[in-house]
DNA sequence: GATAGGACTTCCCGTAACTGGAGGGTCAAG
DNA sequence: CTTGACCCTCCAGTTACGGGAAGTCCTATC
């Protein structure tokens, strides 16, 4: 299988799949024009990682997951463990997001947003006390 | 002032402050041993670019708002707008997390998470079908 | 057989917003 | 005069790719 079936086949555009290889993620065989010659396993290895990505697993933890996969006898344990950290991880970032969503929105609400120049937005960010 | 003090008066690092004025959202004056001089408008500045950037507005952002808070008949419309647009934004990255955190959260649930090597998540993420 | 077009290759630069470190000048105290 | 804290500039690295150039290869058509 040449880059640009698997490319269509996995939803990866090809430049993130030669930059997969690049970085060891897989190691597709080389065809005698120099082309990557996939096989099934390379097809799910990148699917595989094309999903966990979405999930927001970073590189580093999408090639612990590989290994993991690659390795028959690995307890679940320690794949449950590597997940639970991002869900962790996943949590305080919503968390962040709703804190600077509130005061944001708090702003947003105090101003008018006409024509007239004075604005709360400006003033909560410089510092100003609010009345 | 030096350096230094605008740094723990604003809470940022030096070298966070010597890249705003690389990118020119402040222009510190310079003293004759090469020191940059901060005067209170640069503190302002500096603040005020560091409480936006706490509320994740992108830098080009924070240039935007910076304009604006420069201009003294800027209309408060203009910054209502950036900041809902920022919202909007906000918010779509808080439903992709929580869709992340959904499915991730179930792979979790159904993984015994023991010494058996069976594991639910490595099979969710390989895309085989769930039983 | 020539040619046109896709598809493939490598290589290098750019992104956002910094952070770390090297190597070196400056300042105030003792 | 030396020590240590502070300041300076410049370079490299981070994450996870994307854009684009320059060149090779394959396939179809004339």
């Amino acid at each position: 299988m040449n880059i640009g079936e698997v490319s269509t086949r996995t939803g990866l555009p090809a430049k993130t799949i030669r930059y997969y290889e690049e970085i060891g993620l897989v190691r597709p065989a080389r065809g005698a024009n120099g082309y990557r010659a996939f096989d099934q396993a390379d097809l799910y290895r990148l699917a595989f990682v094309g999903r966990a990505r979405s999930l927001g697993f970073t590189i580093e933890e999408c090639r612990a997951l590989l290994a993991l996969y690659d390795d028959r006898d690995r307890a679940s344990g320690d794949v449950k463990r590597i997940a639970q950290g991002h869900l962790a991880q996943i949590d305080a970032k919503i968390a962040e997001l709703r804190a600077m969503r509130a005061t944001l929105s708090d702003l947003v609400t105090a101003c008018a947003g006409d024509d007239r120049p004075d604005c709360p937005i400006l003033k909560g960010l410089s510092g100003e006390p609010n009345s």
